[in-house]
DNA sequence: GTCCAGAATTGGACATAGTCCATTTCGGTC
DNA sequence: GACCGAAATGGACTATGTCCAATTCTGGAC
């Protein structure tokens, strides 16, 4: 996790920034971390940035394929490093944890709709909405 | 789709009033339909609705299960009428058309995953992305 | 080492989607 | 027709982003 990430935006084209090295950092060091806690890590490390420039480092990130945002009702959305495995996330409805389940198939898109409508599918996004096993034991808190 | 929504209602124990049958013949009439949507529609039967009083209805009609709320990534959320048959949608990337999808098994929740954490699963919400047959003939408008 | 062009960053205003709360009104019952 | 609790209202507020113009920085050429 070094200087990979440098070639990372290297390989893509991109340049290669302090702000776009932190933010990869804080995606890679915290899964399903959120745009603000992305700006908090990065202020813990440059000091400074703008909310400006980490929704656009996450907006690159995600459009190069580096990162994966996931946007899950009812929270704002999240990014993780894992990507290329197209794995799916089980969340719990009561505390809004949110953990990786392993895509059975591997690849995308994972699952095939009887009728596709014409239209050309690149992703089967599958959440699995459910209560945790902490939130079931203690039922109304 | 006459009273048989007062008595949808009444039956859930709610009380019947001219602000949910609008908002429950709006989501009736227009699948996939937004908040904003429903307020006009109300707006045009009723006269007037408060932007809360839509809210709250639909909040209400989501908790007793008799309509749905869907929100995917990127746009507002949409409700449908449409619910028990535990069905899916396919979602156009460029022109955000969303678009029923029967599921395959029917029931929930339709998929389990490998290992659910001891989670209890009560759903398993599928997105299928990609491009619609009109945006893949116009790539770039 | 200096300079340049384009890429990246910044900050401020703005947009959108939705929630909170105190008050008023309404639906259903007696 | 009066009453009570549920529902609706309106206004302020919050959270999560986006847009834009101006500034700064990066990497490469000289």
């Amino acid at each position: 996790m070094r200087q990979e990430f440098g070639s990372v935006l290297r390989s893509t084209g991109l340049q290669v920034t302090a702000q776009r090295l932190a933010v990869m950092r804080a995606v890679s060091n915290t899964p399903h971390i959120t745009a603000e806690a992305v700006t908090e890590a990065v202020r813990e490390e440059l000091g400074t940035i703008s909310r400006q420039s980490v929704y656009d480092a996450l907006g690159i990130l995600v459009d190069k394929g580096i990162i994966r945002r996931i946007q899950p009702a009812g929270s704002p959305a999240r990014y993780e490093d894992r990507v290329g495995d197209n794995h799916h996330h089980l969340i719990c409805r009561s505390c809004e944890r949110l953990v990786d389940i392993d895509c059975a198939v591997g690849e995308m898109p994972c699952l095939h709709p009887a009728d596709d409508h014409g239209f050309s599918l690149d992703e089967a996004e599958v959440i699995y909405w459910g209560t945790c096993p902490d939130c079931t034991a203690v039922p109304a808190t």
